[in-house]
RNA sequence: UCCCCUGUAGCUCAGUCGGCAGAGCAGCGGACUGUUAAUCCGCGUGUCGGUGGUUCGAGCCCACCCGGGGGAGCCA
């Protein structure tokens, strides 16, 4: 007869009380008492919270192991479950067996039993998701992306593959890393210049800023598709909300218009959150009250309202009238400043807000002309916190309205040859947009850094790990 | 890339007017207890980010460099 092996999540459950089982994780705490015996705090991940483990004296490894054991140390430990007679837990496991697989040096192991700084838990990225914090960020992204598979196929849309190495370099989204197996000490040159011929694929290749004009060709074909993958930014930004290397969802759906989008969006965004609500309730509680206090109702009213609309054009009379003083000057055409964004959905909205029809001017060439002939059917999703979230469009499907575009921004047809194929061939109407996925988690817990919300963060001069 | 702040013990930080480097936590030893950020007593810990300069004397003042943070731009 083997004994279960059970995660501490199950172990905590109530409903395992009066059970004989095997829980197999790490030690947070070890609290003794002289009476005999010890109380041992293991996490194994499954869970925010730890399984109290009382270690009797009379264990035969007793003094040998269990007064030996650490913070970080790996344990396995076989007992029965019972009901706690002490606050803070429904149930704990009264010892019968215990095993050390690993010991943590105590002098040595980084985590201590007290609060460090993120910043100093960066420096430790392999041993942070060990901490409260870090696991639970780790749980609720799961559950993020967890829910956009869920959501995506019941709307009935297709997971695609878009390349992650490009050979154009005009997606248009930014810097981009370039891919390259040439020497880079001494590279083949022609007429002076680097000789691209000679590189891997017989061209400059990239690593991709956004899988959309991918996303769009398959689209024109499925219908409802949706990418999920990373997406590179050689950007030299440095803030709390930029990564080099960040993950990206793009759904593009064929048929639909910019009211689709800005539907299909919200319905996205309120999937996700009720997701997490529904099953991360101690991660959840835990942001609550030690990152981000009041954070549960703010999310739950975004869930109960419907997100505010907001063109352009009414923004910033929004934002002229407001009587605040920004740093920026407000005027139709000039871009949103991040004031700007903050005031509206800080402030104005208090809440997510859609805003769409951008002049055209100052979005990218692909994104519908509207019929006023200045703005384009653009749509941004704004949030208190972070800011912009979701950045999407209507696809201008016009073959000769996007040739005139693309001529008026100086870009060249036969770059853009396959992109414009899609027009030439039983062209449609279509949207999408593009949710960070760092960002969702950002808003979704409360967490002030975006490096702290992806496992191993790549910014301009980190790469370590 | 620009602006501002910051760097002192393993961690978080104090250090006055330029005059012997000091607290809490962690660790180690002990006591005590169905404990839960346990509690109590005792003990140790330094390239004061680096280099140069001013000075009788620099953690403190000056210059440059490096690291970290916040904000801005760009964007998701």
């Amino acid at each position: 007869m083997t004994t279960a092996w059970i995660s501490i999540k199950e172990a905590r459950d109530p409903a395992s009380i009066g059970r004989s089982a095997e829980i197999r994780g790490w030690v947070r705490t070890r609290r003794d008492s002289k009476g005999g015996f010890s109380f041992i705090e293991v996490n194994d991940g499954s869970s925010f919270n730890n399984l109290q483990i009382i270690a009797d004296g009379k264990l035969e490894n007793y003094s040998t192991d269990v007064l030996s054991l650490t913070v970080g140390s790996s344990v396995v430990i076989e007992g029965e479950i019972l009901a706690s007679s002490g606050q803070g837990q429904a149930t704990e496991m009264s010892a019968t067996r215990l095993r050390i697989l690993g010991h943590a040096s105590a002098t040595d192991y980084p985590l201590q039993k007290k609060q460090h700084t993120f910043e100093k838990l960066r420096e430790w990225a392999h041993l942070r998701p060990r901490t409260n914090t870090f696991g639970a960020v780790a749980r609720i992204r799961h559950q993020l992306s967890y829910a956009t598979h869920q959501f995506y196929h019941g709307e009935g849309f297709a997971l695609v593959h878009t390349p992650i190495i490009t050979a154009s370099d005009c997606e248009g989204a930014g810097q981009m890393f370039r891919v390259t197996t040439l020497p880079i000490d001494n590279p083949p040159t022609v007429n002076g210049k680097v000789d691209t011929s000679k590189d891997f694929f017989g061209k400059s290749s990239f690593l991709t800023v956004s899988g959309q004009l991918e996303g769009e060709a398959y689209a024109c074909a499925l219908g409802k598709i949706y990418t999920f993958g990373p997406t590179f930014r050689a950007e030299n930004s440095n803030t709390s909300r930029h990564l080099s290397e960040f993950w990206m969802i793009e759904p593009e759906a064929a048929f639909f218009e910019l009211l689709d989008n800005m539907q299909l969006a919200e319905r996205y965004l309120k999937f996700m959150l009720k997701s997490i609500l529904e099953s991360c309730s101690e991660d959840m509680e835990f942001f609550e009250k030690r990152i981000q206090p009041g954070l549960l109702a703010a999310l739950q009213l975004v869930l109960d309202k419907p997100f505010v609309h907001m063109s352009y054009t009414e923004a910033i009379d929004v934002l002229t009238k407001s009587g605040e003083k920004f740093e920026y000057p407000v005027a139709w055409g000039v871009d949103l400043q991040s004031e700007h964004e903050r005031y509206l959905t800080e402030k104005h909205v208090q809440g997510p807000v859609v805003l769409y029809n951008y002049p055209k001017e100052i979005k990218s060439f692909y994104m519908r002309l509207n019929d006023d002939g200045k703005t384009v059917a653009a749509m941004d999703v704004l949030v208190p916190g972070v800011g912009e979230i979701i950045g999407g469009s209507q696809r201008e499907e016009r073959l000769d309205v996007l040739l005139e575009r693309m001529t008026s921004l100086g870009l060249r047809e036969e770059d853009y040859w396959w992109y414009l194929d899609l027009r030439r061939y039983g062209t449609v109407p279509h949207a999408g947009f593009g949710l960070g996925l760092e960002r969702m988690v950002q808003y979704s817990t409360g967490m002030a850094n975006i490096r702290d919300v992806i496992p191993f963060p790549r910014t301009p001069g980190h790469c370590e790990f």
